[in-house]
DNA sequence: GCGGAATATGTCGCTATGCAATATGTCGTC
DNA sequence: GACGACATATTGCATAGCGACATATTCCGC
């Protein structure tokens, strides 16, 4: 895991949250927004990837001042921005690749 | 699997491909090369994605000429390629909206 | 105030995938 | 003939994604 590619879950969770902190439910919804419907996660996605961001510090959980139960939101820690930044100029050097390989021929 | 999400390993392929056909330790090489270093394949995840890919037709085995034994080359089918153009297109939209995201605030 | 949709969080079990390790073989060269 | 580069392949493990299931709350219309 020291070269790190994000799958795409893991991104999108990663992007909804580098506006702004959210709860689960609205990652949900804002990844599927961000990606005009295409990418619907699982709830079960979704909390794995969650429960794995916490451990690795890529994410915090927010102290909600009430709601004892149910809603707590999540922010990126600024080492998760960083390495979510790292990532993006990763994807974006893939993509120049990409589009040059593969418009080639026919 | 009907949206398609293709895992980088896969793509990385995929992209070797486009270029020209090749074997698969070929493939390994220049998905190294394509990448800076950053992706080495184990050959477990070569021929395991090899076998995918020719399951689901987006690759197909090239008849050798002579060599009974060793080095078979791949390529893309044309219905491959078109996947993976439309796949990059995905990418390139991804990374537009990764861009904008991951940038905004500190 | 009743019911249903939307909001909200979570677990379980299956499957697929990536990868290290291991195995085998060829070819060229020192 | 030994070693490194080239070449293909399988096995076994760990993990990640996802559908299905389970719950609870809040809000709105009737």
């Amino acid at each position: 895991m020291q070269t790190l590619p994000l799958t795409e879950p893991v991104l999108l969770i990663l992007l909804s949250l580098a506006g702004r902190p959210r709860h689960g439910y609205s990652i949900l919804k804002d990844v599927e927004r961000m990606s005009d419907g295409r990418v619907v996660l699982s709830t079960g996605t979704l909390y794995g990837a969650l429960r794995r961001l916490l451990d690795d510090e890529w994410i915090e959980r927010m102290e909600e001042k009430e709601g004892p139960r149910g809603r707590q939101a999540y922010r990126l820690t600024p080492n998760g921005r960083r390495k979510l930044q790292l990532e993006v100029a990763r994807m974006k050097q893939l993509t120049r690749v990409a589009s040059l390989r593969a418009v080639k021929e026919s």
